[in-house]
DNA sequence: CCAAAAGTGTTCTCCATACACCCATGC
DNA sequence: GCATGGGTGTATGGAGAACACTTTTGG
């Protein structure tokens, strides 16, 4: 049953950008592709959107039937639409992505991926189609977004300790931070509970451990306040 | 000639949000629409994307055609998918934005638009399809992004007087600013070129008038400079 | 002379930075 | 005891906020 219009139309996907964190670096969740075109490379979870889904819904349903990876807390990214980015025809694709806990998923290839893995963003392997630039992207935003926004959070264990915390911004800032002035400014915001709970390291004293406090963060961005870091 | 796929395709749309500076008001550029749906409704300038273009290159084009703004420097918004946001059956729409001087756009009418006008944003008519929620996130963008890119340039005259840049600070920040505090902030940047003319406002001593020195940022810009305000 | 607008100067507070220091634990 | 890592305290400079003040022009 052949679905007929007057003029061509593009082809209408969506791809997604996982990150996770782990220990010291940050990661993307890729797929190896089963089928053509590009069979065997690696790519973004992604596909085509069906015409009653919404695109959220499409990003979603893909990632889940492609890694296992459910109820995945997806934000669009850009859309991609360069003429030749897709060797089978015109495909414009809406890019989402995602920071979520490494340890939250446990992955599992299906459908038309042969497998599902985590990366580095440090050592990507070769991507199919743009998708190096997807991520490229991807990382961009997220480093942008880390400074105004406590997305860092979702990348951690919900109890973490405050050196794991700046360990993370570390990373995501690319740059070294003073202990006490990271402890001061992150505690002054008064965003975290302190649990009464250690955690028991190799050497050295037992780290206090942490939790986001997400809704009182909310209810504070509502009235106006700006999260800066 | 008709074409026809296996399975069906959304429709793509593009729709441009063209913002320009009146004095006291941030002002919108629409259309009136001249065909259904939402014939002789007011709505964003855009059309669907022709199979061998660009994104960019179709809302420059709609943009072109129903407005007369040639060249105008968009920037992508947002992607909107939702089910029933057309009539027509399902679109998915690539929403961009810009920033313009008014005074370099004499607008024209044009293809399916019976008129072209600029409208304050705080005194919008009823909009076509989703419209408003476009604008209104084309806002919230601007308003984020002018503390950090010097984009609140590209509103004013080439040449303008550090009041008339307050004046367009308070209006996007939505708040007042001290003169002096000001005038200190903007010129330590060192981004402002002091020109030695004067523009003679109507009482008072005629103000200074300066340029941005936009090569300089963009060399900062590229050594890591943040423009923050 | 007065109102309005351009432009400068000063004070105070707060916060980011840098760096020193103490304490707890495992080996 | 000592290396490692957790956690606290302090001096300093610079930027932002609030506000006072001077000068120039048109009416």
């Amino acid at each position: 049953m052949a679905h007929c219009y007057k003029y061509p139309r593009a082809a209408l996907t969506v791809d997604c950008v996982v990150f996770g964190l782990d220990e010291q670096d940050l990661k993307v969740l890729l797929i190896q592709r089963d089928s053509e075109p590009f069979a065997g490379t690696w790519a973004l979870p992604g596909g085509f959107v069906d015409i009653d889904e919404t695109l959220e819904d499409a990003a979603n349903r893909e990632l889940s039937e492609e890694t296992g990876a459910k109820q995945v807390p997806l934000e669009q990214l850009y859309t991609f639409g360069d003429l030749d980015r897709d060797p089978r025809g015109r495909t414009v694709s809406v890019a989402y992505y995602a920071l979520v806990r490494l340890s939250d998923y446990s992955l599992q290839a299906a459908s038309d991926a042969r497998d599902a893995a985590w990366f580095a963003v440090s050592e990507l392997p070769g991507l199919a189609f743009d998708h190096k630039k997807i991520i490229d992207l991807a990382l961009e935003r997220v480093r942008g977004k880390v400074r105004f926004e406590p997305i860092g959070f979702e990348l951690l264990p919900r109890k973490f300790t405050l050196n794991e915390l700046q360990g993370l911004y570390e990373i995501l800032l690319a740059r070294s931070l003073d202990k006490g002035d990271f402890r001061k400014k992150i505690l002054a915001m008064d965003l975290l509970e302190e649990l009464d709970e250690f955690e028991q390291g190799g050497t050295g004293p037992a780290a206090e451990l942490y939790r986001f406090r997400k809704e009182k963060y909310r209810r504070l961005a509502e009235a106006g306040f700006v999260f800066e870091f």
